[in-house]
DNA sequence: CACTTGACCTGTCCGC
DNA sequence: TGCGGACAGGTCAAGT
């Protein structure tokens, strides 16, 4: 995205389903139409496409969404490379679609409709209910070992599944790397984050921060049908120590993985390496 | 206030 | 094969 976009003019956006592009309305269009990509942003799981309106385009993915860009022409249709993992474009599952002056287009898909393409002004972006709320970059350079033990702190009642799950408390971190790095750390997802030692919130600062990195050198988490931008799928769950290996021996110690529920959501831990 | 649960959606899978 | 229910990568609002 951040290599494709920049410097395309855009010329048009399309949505078939009105709360995938809620502020969709015709004077939106003059701080969209005819703009150009200045740049694309990341922040926890929010991309930002600024516009040279000094609007910029607010992406949330959340469960199912997509983003994938295709040039003109052939791109769309019969014959891409990509058409073994996502045929032609648009589909039953194109919510909003971003043509440019170059005719290349970028297809926000969503089967469950979660997701959604906001617009905002540059300025206000951090503003955001959201974005005034969201904690720290984990993979950030400042970001250290104290400053993870301290903003676990404040949630000292709740599970340290919940509090990972909290994009209030860490930015950025969703089901698989929570169960991922906790059972890097070799801590039971429902432990009380009051009682965890320095040493086990410093060992799960590492494990998170490992498993992060190896996510997005692998191309992320590609469950069933997310593609990226090029159509191309990640493998991090092809590297998964626990997350849908239920019944599957534990990489350490060969106990067979189990499937619960903490904090709402589907869990997978040894029991025997993640005991407390 | 801190914390948990249900709602938002579509599609798939599993048991009857 | 059909049908109901549970579940799926995330975040809010409403509930306790």
């Amino acid at each position: 995205m951040a290599q494709l976009l920049p410097d395309k003019i855009i010329t048009r956006v399309t949505n078939d389903w009105a709360k995938s592009y809620p502020n969709a309305q015709t004077d939106t269009d003059a701080y969209v139409i005819g703009a150009k990509v200045i740049d694309v942003r990341r922040r926890a799981k929010v991309l930002l496409i600024d516009l040279s309106s000094e609007y910029s385009l607010v992406i949330h993915l959340k469960m199912t969404g997509q983003l994938v860009y295709r040039g003109a022409g052939v791109a769309f249709g019969a014959g891409h490379p990509n058409d073994s993992l996502i045929g032609k474009l648009p589909d039953k599952s194109t919510r909003v679609t971003i043509e440019y002056s170059d005719n290349s287009k970028l297809f926000f898909n969503d089967q469950r409709k979660f997701g959604w393409v906001k617009l905002y002004p540059t300025t206000e972006v951090p503003n955001i209910d959201f974005f005034k709320k969201v904690g720290p970059e984990p993979l950030s350079d400042e970001f250290t070992q104290a400053d993870f033990r301290q903003r676990f702190l404040r949630r000292p009642n709740t599970n340290i599944k919940a509090a990972l799950l909290d994009q209030t408390v860490i930015a950025g971190v969703g089901n698989i790397y929570a169960d991922e790095s906790l059972w890097g750390a070799k801590i039971h997802p429902t432990s009380l984050v009051r009682d965890l030692s320095a040493a086990k919130t410093n060992k799960l600062y590492k494990e998170l921060r490992y498993v992060l990195n190896l996510a997005i050198e692998k191309g992320g988490s590609s469950d069933r049908n997310y593609v990226n931008a090029e159509g191309k799928k990640g493998s991090y769950l092809s590297f998964a120590r626990v997350f849908r290996r239920e019944g599957q021996p534990c990489p350490r110690c060969e106990t067979a993985i189990v499937k619960t529920r903490v904090a709402g959501r589907g869990t997978h831990t040894c029991p025997k390496c993640q005991k407390s």
